[in-house]
DNA sequence: TTCAAGCAAAGTAGTTCGCTCGGAAGGGTC
DNA sequence: GACCCTTCCGAGCGAACTACTTTGCTTGAA
């Protein structure tokens, strides 16, 4: 039950990009470097990214990528749901076994009851809601460490 | 992020412990049957959930599993949490890279709120209340199959 | 035309998942 | 005590997945 890499990278990611002005593109090393994450997989990781059109790309020298929309537009949810998948906890094979009669087993709406509670976390979290986040936690940190 | 077949037939297999009388104990054939489950396969996960304390084993001829403790005293976030392991969505490694500084990451929040609303899901439903959502369906289903 | 970037696909080492098997240990029954 | 019956335990196993790396191609600004 754990969020694969994938997601956390790409969120990392995502955050770095909302982070930066958003004028000219960052590269992918740019980005794996400010968040320490590993460049040749990340790389694979924007690309899905790109795909799912988060993300907007310039090939050749001084390329790199912007957010497609404004970091108010992007969820978490929106960045997750394409590296991880649909959030759902759990499927039953309909057709097989207690899964015949999915209308008769209480679990099928257990599951889909804490795949939403999920979503709802995530999809409540907007990339800017998450810059102010990580703005106001530094500004904490300066401030603690000051006093 | 799908939960693993481990904690769902786990759930199911307490449903079905739940369901009986609870007087006899039901073994793991048993319950494999009533619940369309590899027998061998749940034999380990009943060891577990045994050493949780969840269930309380008799060994011999009529032996099998009953519920350790009242059905409405067993949430869903109790098996799974055995089964699973604990309901963290994700670690940061600390010292490692960014999160040499978690006090300044904004996600560490994140990832903590998920959770959260994760096991409350579970952790407010009980065997008991399953039991209930379960009789209520067939119930359901019943009725309405004869009208 | 060069060369810095993204793009694509394959490869890989390690781990986890879902499950089986064989046999030992414990416990009623005759 | 002999004999089932059931749980308990450890090992094993194939397939899938994870988290990467590598190699080589394409694109486009300078």
């Amino acid at each position: 039950m754990k969020l694969s890499t994938r997601s956390t990278y790409g969120v990392r990611a995502m955050l770095a990009l909302a982070l930066s002005d958003g004028q000219s593109p960052l590269m992918v090393k740019e980005i794996a470097e400010r968040q320490h994450l590993p460049a040749t997989y990340l790389e694979q990781l924007m690309v899905l990214l790109r795909k799912a059109s988060l993300v907007t790309a310039t090939r050749g020298s001084h390329g790199g990528y912007v957010l497609t929309r404004p970091a108010a537009d992007i969820s978490l949810a929106d960045i997750i749901e394409v590296l991880e998948g649909p959030l759902v906890l759990s499927e039953c094979p309909t057709g097989v076994g207690c899964c015949s009669h999915p209308e008769q087993c209480a679990l099928v709406d257990i599951w889909e009851e804490a795949s939403q509670a999920l979503i709802q976390v995530f999809a409540n979290i907007s990339l800017a809601s998450l810059v102010e986040r990580q703005r106001a936690k530094e500004m904490n940190t300066v401030l603690m460490f000051n006093i």
